[in-house]
DNA sequence: TAGATTGTTAATCGATTAACAATC
DNA sequence: TAGATTGTTAATCGATTAACAATC
């Protein structure tokens, strides 16, 4: 319930690619950047980037541009990339596995403290450090461990029942992965990740373009 | 260069969940909806659907709603379901695999021949039926075998060299699961999955939510 | 100071919603 | 036929772009 709390979720979607632009730019040492030169970057317009950065405050200054490294940080901290976050994933499939796997999450404070799973297969293998544990613990886990975010990485028909196990034990947010929409409580916060439709998508443009 | 070239981004990305849910009625025997009914299950307002949907054609009838059957398949040859297309991919890694691995990609009509990597211990493997080949064949295998559609699961780093082994050999899309803006021709179809992107929007929500 | 570039207001554009005549 | 619901036009809303005064 913060003051940013109207700000709009098109302006809010487009922070994380400003942040990705912003990261390289300090990778190559650059340490200032006017939003026209933010606008050949990114590929939305000056104006509309100026509009954007003033949603959270007045980063820049008048005849100079921005500072790369306070802009990125102040944006970081906007996107909550300056805390910690305990995940679990339910679901050790690949896509669980890959997830668990990819450094580039932990890096940006998101840690993976276990995956859960059904099949008795998989129930005690290891991916990296991370434990495949039976979902018979995962609501004492989740509340022991102080875990915020629960990763969803079932099939579609698994999708609601480990939301629900998620609010009972108290998470702070779901990030879905499953091709199903799922109900949650108001105060939930939840992502979805649409592979199915991102490749309908692809589908469809492909099938224009032959047309 | 269809009739529906004028088609709205917004409106397009709204056609997998409607076909979605439409999958779904059919599944349950449902054979006729209403915008309204459908505004209930999709979220989107009827007047918003009847807009969509009438980009596309006058699906409807007066006085009686839609025929989910013939609604479903209309948006699936919109959506380009109604073709096959052969798909490889680079990268080999989880992420890689998980997609190679996803039955339902295959059932809508996307079919992974063959996956790429450089690093020597994977290649020879399989997942499925779906061989790890070495990157040095890449090019003649997508000329040889008609592939459409090329998924890139690597590292940011060599995404682009990959994009660009895509257009050389011929592909018409590329689906990027790297987290990088690639840089493809204007007639070739780049659909970008960001996973980043994605977390650090539930960071952004988580954060909102505790202040 | 002069030049540059922001922050912000106003104008435009596009997308969503409302309303209703057409019609099944 | 009467009731229901579409297809479509008009009204509203929100997002983007343009413009420029403020100011570093």
């Amino acid at each position: 319930m913060g003051k940013d709390n109207k700000v709009s979720l098109t302006v809010i979607r487009r922070l994380p690619k400003y942040h990705r632009y912003l990261s390289d730019l300090m990778d190559k040492g650059i340490s200032r950047i006017s939003s026209q030169e933010l606008s050949v970057l990114t590929g939305f317009t000056a104006s509309q980037i100026r509009q954007d950065l003033n949603n959270f405050g007045g980063f820049g200054q008048q005849g100079y541009g921005y500072n790369v490294e306070d802009l990125q940080r102040e944006l970081g901290k906007i996107l909550g990339l300056d805390q910690r976050y305990n995940a679990v994933i339910v679901g050790a499939g690949n896509l669980g596995q890959a997830i668990a796997n990819y450094r580039g999450f932990e890096d940006a404070g998101f840690k993976v403290l276990a995956m859960f799973d059904r099949n008795p297969r998989v129930i005690g293998l290891k991916i990296r450090d991370i434990e495949i544990k039976d979902m018979e613990h995962i609501e004492d886990f989740i509340k022991k461990n102080n875990v915020e975010i629960g990763i969803i990485t079932t099939p579609k028909d698994s999708a609601q029942e480990v939301a629900d196990i998620y609010v009972k034990a108290g998470v702070k947010g779901v990030w879905n992965f499953a091709p199903a929409d799922i109900n949650v409580p108001e105060d939930m916060i939840l992502e979805n990740v649409r592979l199915n439709e991102s490749l309908f998508i692809l589908s469809y443009f492909l099938k224009a373009a032959t047309k």
